[in-house]
DNA sequence: CAGTTTTAGTTACTTTATGAAACTAAAGTA
DNA sequence: TACTTTAGTTTCATAAAGTAACTAAAACTG
């Protein structure tokens, strides 16, 4: 996703696109809202996110500072994410969307079928 | 953004953006929040889209029922966008986004300033 | 009447994002 | 010695988004 102009932008949800409107963005953020996790468990929980995504949207996040990365120095390597304050300010986006989605999933699955029926 | 496979996953995160998680969709549904609007007006109230991209945006709205297309027979054409019922759920979450992101837009302003100075 | 304006798109082409698969380093374990 | 584990990275392929120019058909202008 080419990245907004956010500075010339007046309308919020636009900075809010900027920050969290990537792909994987409100669904990596909503596995953290529970406390930090390892790379490797965001992997495995996200369905069909690729390792490199993941990687960098992750990246993007910690440079916006909406997380924290914990880097322990072990091997092999052990790294955890968690929600910073910054990114705690998006949980009620989230909580929407969360609320939103299955009700919303349901109610277009049948929308679709009544338009395919009436062709 | 190529779709996710909402009909494989359980998380209502990715149900969510399966449907609103176009780059501009969140944008193009919060300027119907207010009634009915004209494809030319929305091109001009959104700043940096492309026609061609808000017009496949919209087609796409259309076809998951989330905003209804009332073409008016005339000429020039007089095209209107407003949101239909499964369109209206989704309002608690453009809200929460309106609300997230000024404060969300300052604050990571000037945590890339602190992250910047300290080098 | 020829030429301009208006509107909601479309078309062809370029640039970004996203995705799949294989690969890496370094220590612990069998 | 060979295998496992983990957090990435690299290379190459596809899909989404962006740009600019173009279209149709009626109404308006001179």
């Amino acid at each position: 996703m080419k990245k907004f102009k956010a500075h010339t932008s007046t309308c919020p949800i636009v900075h809010t696109m900027t920050y969290i409107g990537g792909k994987w963005k409100p669904i990596i953020l909503g596995r953290l809202v529970n406390g930090a996790v390892r790379f490797g468990k965001l992997a495995v929980q996200i369905p069909d996110i690729s390792r490199k995504i993941l990687a960098e949207q992750l990246k993007e996040l910690e440079e916006d500072g909406l997380i924290i990365r914990h880097s322990y120095n072990e091997k092999p390597p052990r790294v955890e994410y968690e929600l910073s304050g910054i990114g705690q300010t998006v949980i009620p986006v989230l909580m929407a969307m969360t609320e939103l989605g299955s009700e919303m999933h349901e109610a277009i699955t049948k929308h679709k079928r009544s338009v395919t029926r009436a062709h």
